[in-house]
DNA sequence: ATTTGACCTGGAGTGCGCTCCAGGTCGTAC
DNA sequence: GTACGACCTGGAGCGCACTCCAGGTCAAAT
């Protein structure tokens, strides 16, 4: 199957624009054309965006995905380096997720201190919470 | 006690620059200032600083961090909707983790598969990970 | 034959969150 | 008294990842 480019980005959930610039910036092999020169993606084509947007996701700068594109094109012997990649990429997704529930549990904390603050409404203690708010 | 920007910026973790232009933007209200008109951060103020670098890590827009610190200005009756703003963040954040986790277990499986690359490479099995990589 | 709409290109523009710069003022150390 | 270093201001510049635009081509529908 080969799908025009409003298809590839419906499926992908890119958008038409960065489609383009993905090619632009050789992300993206460029796709197939068909008999009037417009863009014909193939499946490939989508399984590779698919992955590249779950890169994207981690917070992968489009500097990196670029070398791991382009490692593809260099046979198995860069097979090495791309594992390399991912494996940094792993620890670095690792290492945010620990950021984010250390942020969280402040995030809770400062909650409670809200609800606590709803619970004495009925009563007149001074905003206790603008001492740390 | 108080502090020079550059303690501020030793003890907050953000640059120098930054402080300065947090203090522009109203993510924080103006320092005080010593005989000479350089800022003297207090240790309320490096409390808010904490506070707002914890929300930036929770990728929180600067927009939102702006309606968040304007609304400590305005007393406990501003209470419910920076409780809001707190919870809407938590949401915000609970999903990026579970993203986060989603697209490790992708990289798990990618590595995996190098890493079963690597265990064949003394056979002669054509790069396999080429139809998907 | 012409209108429509999806697509094409090269290049400019945008929003975010800083970061840097020039030119100037202070207070302390020599 | 002058040299130094830390600080000040207003404003320009930057890197990133898109996003938008003008002006054009092409094939199918009327």
């Amino acid at each position: 199957m080969s799908y025009s480019i409003a298809e590839a980005a419906r499926r992908s959930g890119l958008s038409i624009d960065t489609l383009r610039y993905y090619e632009r910036i050789k992300l993206l092999d460029p796709p197939a054309r068909d008999s009037a020169g417009r863009r014909a993606y193939s499946d490939d084509d989508l399984t590779w965006l698919g992955f590249l947007t779950k890169l994207r996701l981690t917070g992968m700068p489009i500097k990196s995905m670029r070398e791991y594109a382009s490692l593809r094109n260099h046979g198995a012997a860069s097979a090495g380096r791309r594992k390399a990649i991912l494996v940094e990429q792993r620890k670095s997704v690792a290492a945010r997720i620990a950021e984010l529930q250390g942020c969280m549990d402040i995030l809770d904390y400062k909650i409670s201190n809200y609800d606590q603050i709803e619970r004495k409404a009925f009563g007149q203690a001074p905003a206790l919470e603008e001492i740390s708010a």
